[in-house]
DNA sequence: GCCCCAGTCCTTTTT
DNA sequence: GGACTGGGGC
């Protein structure tokens, strides 16, 4: 048996059934822990071995590197051969690569630049300031937001709709930015989606072209794709395309960045109308925690609908921990992590999820006072830091020296003299010539003038004496003369990030090796994929679409620290989930936007399905958040899941809900000490907590009297209002 | 050009 | 509470 032969053999009769349906488009609904994974290669595999597709007219899309990469390395696990040929990658990926090859159809230079967040955000300062625009009034997060958004939506800035004078500034600015970009020769992240969707769209040939070659198109994680990804994808896809989505609609947590959930449906509808494949079976988790998952998830409408079962046995229950503080929270964990790593369990096994950054801080001291290695996912990646992008500018330049974002990032690092003045006249020029700063440079006068034209002639020497080197001695080059070595050695605190520098070299010969003289995952082996682009720009790309690990200390038995939205896609023996409280989990923030509580819901929903064996969920009555001091409620979610799947390890919690029982007197009221006195319905309100009035402002909850409809709260304003006595079913309270 | 202080913000994140 | 930014002073 070969071992694709030994694959499908393991596989239950639905996921054989996937991977081997005929040529028709399918939507495969695959629940967490069920196989998709799998599903979506061994289908890939199969195709090939049986001779109904060749390599390279799969196209097989996913949203990270990391899961591009996957699949790869699992496809050259079940196929004998060079799997090169394959377009495997992430949108972003494939479209750069498409870019390249059809440049001139686009309308884009060959050595075009991508600009990531940080870059965008800094040319769209630029722009603000050039334009004269009022930054506190059109602040410049907000109008990435909008430029990126409308381009999600396949909007140009003349297709947005100028509402008001707010939204025809913001057009404005989005038509200026357009033009600065193009004249720049950079494109954004969505840039790349949108240039090749409208490229494509424009150009008949073209798009024949790729229908024709793919006969096959499979995109994993479909929930996360946004309208403009959609489109791209019908676009490439002929009648006789054979499709397979691969999704999960109750793990859709990014609609915050443009996610469409109804993606799913309208694939449904638009080409697996008699194809709904659903994966169910989870081979992940025991029962109780499935059980848990699918009794919250359940309380979702509008869901494609789907039940997780597993025939692993009941397992241990999920256990509920309230905790009176924070403080009280971490140490909780800590103790549990302690006694599982003494019975014999791997750091690594055990993760602590939580739904803000913010959140780790406390956790993370715990852990470290406690002396137990722990691993925190999340913040700055390789080729983020300062003096990565610092170099990579350098090497941009010499690439494409009319990038004004890299122009302006090192034309005075290390510094040489050219200070804000010269720089300020220096705009000016380019702006009267509409060129580049790079082009404005020979036009410049005045004092700076022999420094910039000296920084020119040192980029102009640099992609001189570099032209003949290989990658790697070319990255090694342009940190020497740059300046940037020198400067970090003089420094004392520069250590690290000399390290880093070589370590770019490093990734530079990594790279080369690796990819050969192709570029990234989605390399392909055809002559049309075989762009010529140099070792250098197929290095900055991969800079700028991967930017790396955020993972430090890897491959470390360390507990490992991460937000809920990090942990999907992933399993832990012992899952710890933190912070189960109003207002943190359903995020305050989420409450407002529409179908804001259902998406808090699925990330409740991805961080219990990530458990294998136990499951513990906490929520602390006191918090410090933003430097006060917060008085939580549990959280709703915890009343949706099942009581019979959990146990509550504080008495707090169960008395509650006790409390709700005791007043039908079915249920004889137990004794837990000191917390008699509370077991009242009080309209989920509290003694100690936060309370805000529209009239009194910030209050405290002092005192509460009566129960249920009658609860009426003492409730300390502070200052001149002192303590009011409010009924609480009728006085407007902001909970905080 | 650099350093310090005050003011601001604060959900989640990949490309 | 703490990280980051921008402005002002030296």
């Amino acid at each position: 048996m070969n071992n694709l032969e030994k694959q499908m053999s393991v596989l239950n009769p639905t996921q054989l059934q996937a991977v081997t349906l005929p040529a028709q488009s399918a939507l495969v609904l695959a629940g967490a822990g069920s196989g998709k994974t799998s599903v979506l290669t061994t289908r890939m595999a199969w195709l090939i071995s049986t001779g109904q597709a060749r390599m390279p007219s799969i196209l097989a899309v996913t949203f990270t590197n990391k899961a591009a990469k996957e699949m790869m390395t699992r496809l050259s696990g079940l196929l004998p051969m060079n799997t090169r040929g394959m377009w495997v990658g992430t949108f972003h990926g494939l479209c750069n690569r498409f870019l390249r090859a059809h440049h001139r159809e686009s309308n884009l230079p060959q050595t075009f630049q991508i600009l990531d967040t940080a870059d965008q955000l800094s040319a769209i300062k630029r722009l603000l300031k050039g334009l004269q625009v009022d930054t506190e009034k059109f602040i410049p997060k907000q109008v990435q937001n909008f430029i990126n958004s409308s381009k999600e939506e396949g909007l140009r800035s003349s297709d947005v709709e100028a509402k008001d004078y707010f939204y025809k500034k913001m057009q404005e600015i989005y038509a200026a930015y357009e033009v600065q970009c193009q004249r720049e020769g950079v494109v954004d992240f969505s840039e790349l989606l949108l240039r090749a969707y409208e490229v494509l769209k424009a150009n008949e040939a073209l798009r024949a072209h790729y229908q024709a070659r793919f006969s096959h198109i499979l995109i994993d994680e479909f929930q996360d794709t946004n309208s403009l990804q959609y489109a791209w994808l019908k676009l490439l896809a002929s009648p006789q395309t054979v499709m397979m989505a691969v999704g999960d609609d109750d793990q859709s947590i990014y609609a915050f960045r443009g996610a469409k959930v109804e993606n799913m449906r309208d694939f449904e509808r638009e080409f697996a109308q008699h194809n709904v494949i659903k994966l169910e079976q989870n081979y992940r988790s025991y029962g109780h925690i499935l059980n848990a998952a699918n009794a919250l998830i359940k309380q979702n409408a509008n869901r494609l609908g789907k039940n997780l079962w597993t025939d692993r046995g009941h397992g241990e229950p999920v256990r509920i921990y309230e905790a009176a503080s924070d403080y009280a929270e971490s140490d909780f964990v800590i103790e549990q992590i302690k006694a599982q790593i003494s019975e014999g369990a791997a750091r690594k096994d055990i993760a602590v999820l939580y739904r803000a950054n913010a959140q780790s801080r406390i956790i993370e001291h715990a852990l470290f006072n406690a002396g137990i290695p722990y691993r925190v996912y999340g913040g700055l990646r390789f080729f983020e830091r300062a003096e990565i992008k610092h170099a990579l500018a350098y090497l941009r330049l010499i690439d494409n020296p009319h990038d004004d974002t890299s122009f302006m990032r090192v034309v005075n690092f290390p510094t040489r003299g050219i200070g804000t003045r010269t720089l300020e006249q220096l705009q000016d020029i380019a702006k009267a010539l509409n060129s580049s700063l790079w082009g404005a440079v020979q036009h410049a006068t005045g004092a700076g003038a022999a420094k910039l034209m000296a920084f020119a002639r040192m980029i102009d020497s640099m992609r001189f004496d570099t032209e003949h080197l290989p990658l790697s001695e070319l990255v090694d080059h342009v940190t020497t003369h740059s300046g940037l070595m020198a400067h970090y050695n003089a420094d004392k605190e520069g250590a690290d990030r000399i390290e880093n520098l070589n370590e770019l070299v490093n990734a530079a010969a990594a790279f080369t090796q690796i990819e050969g003289h192709a570029s990234d995952a989605s390399a392909a082996a055809t002559a049309e994929d075989n762009t010529v682009m140099s070792p250098l720009a197929g290095f900055l790309s991969h800079a700028a679409l991967e930017a790396g690990d955020n993972q430090a200390q890897a491959g470390q038995d360390a507990v490992q620290l991460m937000t809920v939205h990090a942990a999907k896609g992933l399993e832990f023996d012992t899952v710890f989930v933190l912070g189960l409280e109003e207002g943190l989990f359903p995020h305050e923030n989420s409450l407002s936007d529409e179908g804001g509580v259902e998406e808090e819901r699925r990330l409740m929903y991805v961080a219990i399905t990530r458990a294998q064996t136990r499951l513990y969920m906490t929520l602390a009555q006191q918090r410090m958040l933003h430097g006060k001091t917060r008085y939580g409620i549990k959280s709703r979610f915890l009343d949706e899941l099942s009581e019979d799947d959990l146990k509550w390890l504080t008495p707090r919690v169960r008395y509650d809900a006790w409390a709700a029982t005791a007043q039908t007197g079915e249920v004889e009221t137990p004794s837990f000490g000191s917390f008699k006195e509370t077991k009242k319905d009080t309209l989920g309100y509290r003694v100690g907590q936060s309370v805000g009035h529209a009239k009194f402002g910030d209050g405290v909850v002092v005192k509460l009297e009566g129960s249920g409809e009658d609860t009426r709260a003492y409730i300390n304003f502070g200052g001149k209002v002192g303590i009011k006595c409010l009924a609480l079913s009728i006085a407007k309270l902001e909970v905080r």
